[in-house]
RNA sequence: GUGGGUGUAGCUCAGUUGGUUAGAGCGCCGGAUUGUGGUUCCGGAGGUCGCGGGUUCAAUUCCCGUCACUCACCCCA
């Protein structure tokens, strides 16, 4: 037996009703806010990701799917989708069009991370980007949405956290800091924070060994460090969200993974999901477009792990399905009659179906059944005859009779009145 | 990449303190007369006990390795 790949799942028909609903509301909520969706690739050059999402990230350092091109050119399976847009942005001149621009994208990402629950190789991102704008409300407008989506959808025990990561200089400056306040502790600090202190001390915040934990409750906070107007803008931020009753709160140790962010971050937790709980997570980055030889331009974004939001939803979200009918046609007359029924449901847009393996009324009433049909047309041989078709109810098994000739529109009429 | 748990029928799992034909529930197939499903009753099919090696008179059971699944670390959405 050939198998899957390791952490790549199918979505199997069972699950789509749910994959449904989320898509559904991913598209009406981008929509209604204003953003457009776009479409792209799956795969790129690697130089790409590693420009954006930066060289020593985990990301870039060993969970890419990366691969040699016929020509030799290195190519990478993108691991996420803001890279891939602001690369589109750039190339299709699409800044041209308008002052600022809402873009939004649903689609796989690719990651080679050891599968674990909420966790897989190809997973599923529903992401936007505004762009051209560095005005606080366009942050707010990012986050609203973001906590707008999880809310109609009813997913449980979620919290937002914020953060401000300041501009570079601000940065800068709390790094210093930071590292000096590490280096008093760095006896109780864990054997991978020691090794941040060198390389990216910011990570070392959101460490999750307990005792590291501890040692780093009165670490300095980046928020102390802001500049004036990376301060105000936070300010704002946090307004905006008041105003519009979007619940937040504050953490000063949360720090993104992706190079790419400045200013404000945040960060969407689920405590329904499992180790992984991270459900949504973004930020503003506004030197990116830079980074991509484009022209400095603001942007904040946010991504959405679809998956993650599959094993939180509620089964009651899910709609009732719609109604529809099982043809039972058996014999040599009602055979022939009942697919022409079955044909004119289908082009009236009413969902109708049959069993082709059954041939006897009790196999066909058994697939029905199987099948959870709530209702069967019945069309042997005697209802050709008499020119009439039976439709049977199949939870209160009343049945009624219905002339052949106006059968569809009856059935039609029947299945709306419920 | 590191660690833990698990691998027995299509599914969920029991079991063999090492010993003849390895079990249950659910599902599946057939039957309980003629054109009425789900319930009930009766019967039936289906397993190299993940794979390879070792110990042993004997291994599905013990040991080693390996692979797969899974959870956690790490990281992230």
């Amino acid at each position: 037996m050939i198998r899957g790949i390791k952490g790549i799942k199918d979505i199997t028909p069972d699950q789509m009703p749910k994959w449904s609903v989320v898509e559904r509301t991913a598209h009406a909520l981008a929509h209604a806010f204003g953003f457009q969706e776009i479409r792209i690739p799956v795969f790129e050059k690697t130089e790409l990701f590693v420009h954006s999402i930066g060289g020593n990230t985990d990301i870039v350092e060993k969970e890419m799917y990366t691969f040699p091109d016929k020509d030799g050119t290195s190519l990478t399976l993108r691991p996420e989708g803001t890279a891939g847009v602001v690369r589109a942005f750039i190339e299709r001149g699409l800044k041209t069009y308008q002052p600022s621009r809402k873009l939004y994208y649903i689609g796989p990402m690719f990651r080679h991370e050891r599968p674990q629950a909420g966790r897989l190789r190809q997973f599923h991102q529903f992401g936007v980007e505004f762009v051209g704008s560095s005005e606080a409300s366009a942050d707010v407008e990012v986050i609203t949405l973001l906590w707008r989506f999880f809310s109609a959808l009813e997913l449980p025990g979620l919290s937002l956290e914020l953060n401000s990561l300041g501009v570079l200089t601000d940065r800068q400056a709390y790094k210093k800091d930071l590292v000096s306040f590490l280096k008093t502790k760095s006896d109780r600090l864990c054997e991978n924070c020691r090794r941040r202190l060198e390389a990216n001390p910011l990570r070392a915040l959101d460490c999750k060994v307990p005792h590291c934990r501890e040692a780093m409750n009165d670490a300095p906070h980046l928020t102390d460090f802001l500049s004036p107007t990376s301060r105000d803008h936070f300010d704002r931020v946090l307004e905006g969200l008041q105003a519009l009753a979007v619940p937040y709160s504050m953490n000063p140790r949360l720090v993104r993974g992706l190079d790419y962010y400045s200013m404000t971050t945040f960060e969407v937790s689920c405590s329904a999901l499992g180790a992984q709980n991270a459900i949504g997570a973004g930020g503003r980055y506004n030197g990116l477009f830079e980074t991509l030889g484009g022209v400095p331009t603001p942007a904040v974004g946010f991504a959405i792990g679809l998956d993650r939001v599959i094993i939180a939803l509620p089964e009651a979200i899910l709609p009732t399905p719609t109604p529809w009918v099982f043809i039972a046609a058996f014999g040599e007359k009602g055979k022939p009659a009942g697919l022409s029924l079955l044909d004119s449901l289908r082009s009236m847009q009413v969902k109708a179906d049959t069993d082709y393996n059954a041939s006897t009324l009790k196999t066909l009433l058994r697939s029905a059944d199987r099948l959870e049909a709530p209702y069967v047309v019945i069309i042997g041989d005697d209802e050709v005859t008499n020119h009439q078709i039976i439709l049977r109810n199949m939870a209160t098994k009343e049945q009624e009779f219905h002339p052949l000739n106006t059968a569809s529109s009856a059935i039609l009429a029947h299945l709306h009145i419920r």
